[in-house]
DNA sequence: ACCTTAGTTGGGGCC
DNA sequence: AGGCCCCAACTAAGG
């Protein structure tokens, strides 16, 4: 049978491993190349916007290259399809899975309404996340690890679709009119209702054509591919440290699958490349992760209803929000990375953890939601499922845990950068401080800050926080939040651990309170049954004649001690 | 059931 | 300057 076919374009912004447009090419005597733009949905800023229409432009220059089109229509999809399968005479709808919530169970049960047979393929994940999914029982892992052991039974991604050439198209016509610009062209910002004026500097021109060439540009730097290990690039760096192909794997301008077999060859041959999670192939496991999670977590880009996530009593600080998305915090890290995603749309994913750590967790206590959405306007590479599963790891909401590990806005940035060449790049009011204050300004002496033509309070912000005061203050907060999510655990939460002297109250039958475990001094009476740890345990809890506990499990790992106070509910048993 | 281990990517003080 | 130790003390997964 001859099909009447549209293929939808939404992400996989490409004709290289394309397997749903290479379907729709397959027994077609018809081809209608679509995308359905809805101005008024998401929240993309005006560069994301800009890398969208180039993309769009690149897909139909190569579309024409091969005698088809792109057919660019505003509006909502469940509009949109019942207008163009009459019109178009439409038999067969294509398209690629999209994990994300959407309307797609809406759209598909409106073309079998029409009559149109619908086909799905996956290409924008390296595995079809409903198999991962249902192979753990229907629950995303929430470790990496745990993700890595569910790949390993599926055994390696599956090889990239054929590109699309005119060959795929033979017999299959594309009905153009004259008026195809003016119909369904690729609008214009301005069309758009975008201030063209707002876009900054074009570091990442959107579209395959593009992708590909970043992609080829690495290929003569075997070394650095087969070394790349993600915490130890820089994100102070003045020029990208890592590959920016970030933005090309949102919109699917670059195939994952591409870029997985790409790199899979250049480690071929090599006498060793660096592993995951660091490792180039680590990167897009973590892609993987995050898609997988969000495909099957509910509510995963929200607070409340989500099953994994810390709920929390964020701050509402409008001020606060306001100035760390404007980049005038005071703090010159900060609010260098802040300038630099709104002006590039890009930055380095360290400088992510600081600027989230700092809204969140670490300084303002603001809700990661708001970040969220903030990142979702000016990242080009803004992905739902990354851009959620992030916020929830560095707020410590989800997956991450070591909360009391805080990025410093003044230390992190030092790391890589002593004399702060990435803040007064991007925030030249600052380029002439010393190395010494560039950090923290406030604390030049008046005379250097007029030497170096600004004062703080004037020309650059006073500190909106107290890094040292807010950062303490949070981590009890974060604390609090942690132990309401385990009432059970009678652990004497919030509380300072500190030495008590229960010596009135031991008797040879000394209890050990082990989390939440009381364990009687008999069970131990043999020593060589005891851990190198528990002997440990046994000894200093003899040795200073008192009841040890701890409030946690993990001490034996860092060999330190901790004494708490026994809880109430134990002291009779003294 | 219990315990151990590990967790992509910290900070600060000390030597 | 750079390495080492300590800080503080959670969760998931696996044995």
């Amino acid at each position: 049978m001859q099909h009447s076919s549209i293929h939808w374009f939404r992400k996989g912004l490409r004709l290289h491993d394309n397997p749903a447009l290479l379907a729709a090419a397959t027994d077609c005597h018809r081809l209608h190349p679509l995308f359905i733009l809805d101005p008024s949905s998401g929240r993309a800023g005006t560069n994301a916007w800009r890398f969208l229409l180039d993309a769009l432009r690149d897909l139909d220059r190569s579309l024409r290259e091969m005698g088809s089109r792109l057919f660019v229509v505003q509006g909502c999809p469940e509009e949109v399809f019942p207008r163009l399968f009459h019109a178009w005479g439409t038999t067969r709808l294509t398209f690629e899975v999209d994990t994300e919530p959407s309307r797609d169970a809406t759209v598909a049960e409106l073309a079998e309404r029409h009559g149109v047979k619908v086909i799905r393929e996956v290409s924008h994940t390296l595995y079809d996340t409903e198999r991962v999914l249902a192979l753990n029982n229907g629950k995303a892992p929430l470790t990496y690890k745990g993700l890595q052991s569910l790949l390993a039974s599926l055994g390696p991604p599956e090889k990239p679709a054929p590109t699309l050439t005119l060959e795929h198209l033979q017999g299959c016509h594309t009905p153009c009119q004259v008026s195809h610009d003016t119909e369904y062209g690729v609008p214009t910002l301005e069309e758009l209702g975008q201030d063209p004026t707002e876009v900054g500097p074009h570091l990442y021109p959107g579209g395959e054509t593009a992708a590909l060439a970043r992609l080829n540009s690495l290929m003569d730097r075997t070394a650095w591919l087969c070394d790349f290990k993600k915490p130890e690039t820089e994100p102070t760096s003045l020029s990208p440290s890592t590959t920016v192909l970030s933005p090309y794997l949102k919109f699917g301008c670059l195939s994952v699958r591409t870029f997985w077999w790409w790199l899979d060859e250049v480690y071929q041959g090599q006498r060793e490349h660096s592993q995951p999670p660091v490792s180039l192939h680590g990167q897009l496991l973590w892609r993987e992760f995050f898609y997988t999670a969000g495909a099957g977590i509910p509510n995963f880009d929200r607070m409340v209803g989500n099953p994994v996530c810390l709920q929390v009593n964020w701050d509402n600080n409008p001020q606060h929000l306001r100035a760390w998305r404007e980049g005038q915090t005071g703090y010159p890290f900060i609010d260098a990375i802040m300038t630099q995603l709104r002006t590039e749309g890009w930055i380095h994913h360290l400088a992510r953890h600081a600027v989230a750590c700092f809204l969140t967790r670490g300084d303002l206590w603001i809700s990661w939601e708001e970040g969220l959405k903030v990142f979702e306007e000016l990242l080009l590479d803004a992905d739902w499922s990354l851009n959620a599963g992030n916020w929830l790891w560095l707020s410590g909401s989800a997956f991450f845990h070591r909360y009391f590990h805080i990025y410093s806005p003044v230390a992190f940035g030092k790391k890589t950068d002593r004399d702060g060449a990435y803040i007064r790049k991007y925030l030249p009011v600052l380029k002439d401080f010393p190395a010494k204050y560039i950090y923290e300004p406030w604390k030049a002496p008046r005379a250097v800050q007029e030497q170096a033509g600004c004062l703080v309070g004037t020309h650059y912000p006073q500190p909106i926080v107290e890094h040292g005061a807010a950062s303490k203050r949070n981590l009890g907060r974060m604390k609090a939040a942690q132990s309401k999510r385990h009432p059970t655990n009678p652990s004497p939460q919030g509380t300072t651990p500190h030495w008590i002297d229960l010596h009135p109250y031991l008797s040879d039958n000394i209890i050990i309170i082990k989390g939440s475990r009381v364990i009687k001094k008999s069970q131990f009476d043999s020593p060589h049954a005891l851990t190198h740890q528990q002997q440990h345990h046994m000894e200093v809890s003899q040795q200073h004649n008192c009841v040890l506990g701890t409030v946690s499990l993990g001490w034996s790992s860092q060999g330190s001690l901790l004494l708490t106070p026994l809880p109430a509910e134990y002291e009779e048993m003294g």
